[in-house]
DNA sequence: AACCAGATGCAACTGAATTGCATTTGAAAC
DNA sequence: GTTTCAAATGCAATTCAGTTGCATCTGGTT
């Protein structure tokens, strides 16, 4: 059983052919992909709206996360292993390339400390950044 | 001459009454505006279409900044005074109340510093923060 | 082999945002 | 104050990401 397999198996969920391999492109990529990226990579052998609810159902399973992307446009990447469905580990930087408005994943060393006025809750805090990814350079 | 009048004639906008009381509709709010929360407030008074130019003229002016809502849809806020067409000043925090989905600029004292792996050309880093605001608490 | 909850495919829909084009208006020139 | 015109507005239609309803199919267990 290879590693996807074994992380729908992991998390309940079925090991269908479009969830396999939906992970394993997004194994294969350096950055969050989008709904349309993998609509162009299955070329047809999926529905849209499949690739939605896999996508959908990945993410509540806390397999993978989302991170929209300065476009507006959701894109999604593989977790790392001690993700659960309670605590997604996010302590990383979101970097988004100005030019082909990817977004990478990036590890960072130290996290900043934020105190926020009077009244304001925190539950997370994250990082982001933007410039031109290496590719696109 | 009040502010809002100021502000557009500054940048070289004709001083209208939607652009003005766009401007002034943001003064009153500690929160970023969407575009839904402003046609609400216009209740007729302007069009869908012209509130949604408005705004993206006012952003490409340096007048407000956009940010994405984690629903994904657009709020714009006031800039602070430095801010050019050429450089936002982005150095603030933007707080997402995940009750309201309200987004707040708060001013943070100190800016992490981030080393990005070789090839990526930074241009601006973000933090953002998400909780509940002093609102919804 | 039988079963069924959950996954998929298809069609229709929603909602944010944009575009094209005709009309109106702010503000500068006269 | 009148003329003038680029810029702003209003309206209709369109785009595009994402969702929902429902019938059919299938992975995995019995």
């Amino acid at each position: 059983m290879d590693r996807s397999a074994h992380l729908l198996s992991e998390h309940g969920l079925k090991n269908t052919p479009v969830r396999r391999k939906v992970l394993s492109f997004m194994e294969e990529r350096k950055h969050a992909v989008s709904h349309a990226e993998l609509e162009g990579a299955f070329n047809g052998d999926a529905d849209r709206v499949t690739l939605y609810r896999a996508l959908n159902t990945l993410e509540e399973k806390g397999i993978v996360h989302k991170v929209l992307g300065r476009d507006g446009i959701a894109r999604y990447a593989l977790c790392q292993d001690d993700c659960t469905v309670h605590r997604h580990d996010d302590q990383h930087l979101h970097f988004h390339c100005n030019t082909c408005m990817n977004v990478f994943c990036l590890a960072v060393d130290d996290y900043p400390e934020v105190n926020l006025p009077a009244g304001f809750m925190l539950s997370k805090i994250q990082l982001s950044a933007e410039g031109i990814c290496d590719n696109c350079k």
